[in-house]
DNA sequence: ATTTGCGCTGGAGTGCACTCCACCTCCTAC
DNA sequence: GTAGGAGGTGGAGTGCACTCCAGCGCAAAT
């Protein structure tokens, strides 16, 4: 070991930078009890040795995907012992079907987004307008397309 | 035609259950314009003809995908009109990229997920815990993974 | 015709996740 | 030593998207 003392000082403004989380919600994820692994200097400023940084991410991945935070901090609560690791891994499962309910339904709604896109293009090229699309009021539109009572579409 | 004034009386309580919004959200939706195509009974109560609701699936794409509020009624509120029908479409497709932006997270952090419950059921295989996953207090825990200085780790 | 209840409205209230603020301390540069 | 700025704390404030409510009218059932 040539100099294996290496503290690496990593401050807040760091780990802000790193994570793209605002110093505020640092300290304030740190106060709700999320980030346990923060540690402080002499002059108590905070600390974030690597493995902190590495559970951020986590807490982030588990924000991202729609876990509240009270429940972020249940998970992060359980204690470290052999008991709560059934606990701990369930509730990773769940999360991972969680996102993957989230991953189909994405594709879904990409799909009729995607169909509308299509379905904007073909009235384009043809100059029509449809039901589906009017908006309420068009101020300054010519009134383009005043439907009158064409009601005989086909389906969704 | 043997009967087709037919004029499904859809009524808020039936897209309600149709769509999974509640009363309160369909009429607050409305009110904050972001359904245009909602008629009125005689008495003044909400009738949904087949466009209104079809309507309503798209908002619910774009809520669900994250568009704001304000910014759904932006889109909705442009006009019928071919000068909009560019500006529609370049907000689809910025949906789209959105869309799929989000998915592509959401494979990563399944990704994270997956590699954490892996690590998990090694450890457990082997009785042991990390600092990666050990937690604040465990008060009812016989704290049975108190990590002295353990600081080594290899990375992610 | 009366009861019972659904639906309407405007406005107030709620929950969540931050974000901002004032005031203080500590550290760094000069 | 001193000035300036980063960082710390507790608490208040904000923005968003609903959600609840009181008071009323219309409707369907009896």
């Amino acid at each position: 070991m040539t100099d294996s003392t290496g503290p690496d000082p990593v401050g807040i403004r760091a780990v802000s930078e790193l994570t793209g989380l605002s110093l505020d919600t640092l300290r304030w994820y740190e106060r709700e009890g999320l980030l346990p692994l923060v540690e402080r200097s002499d002059g108590g400023q905070r600390r974030y040795p690597p493995a902190a940084i590495r559970f951020i991410r986590l807490v982030q991945v588990l924000r991202r995907t729609g876990m509240p935070v009270d429940d972020v901090r249940d998970f992060v609560q359980m204690g470290s012992g052999l008991e709560w690791h059934g606990a701990r891994t369930a509730l990773l499962e769940q999360r991972a079907a969680a996102i993957e309910e989230q991953i189909a339904q994405l594709h879904q709604d990409l799909a009729v987004v995607r169909e509308k896109i299509a379905h904007h293009r073909d009235l384009q090229q043809r100059g029509l307008d449809c039901e589906d699309e009017i908006a309420a009021a068009a101020p300054h539109s010519g009134g383009a397309g005043q439907r009158p009572e064409t009601n005989g579409d086909g389906h969704a």
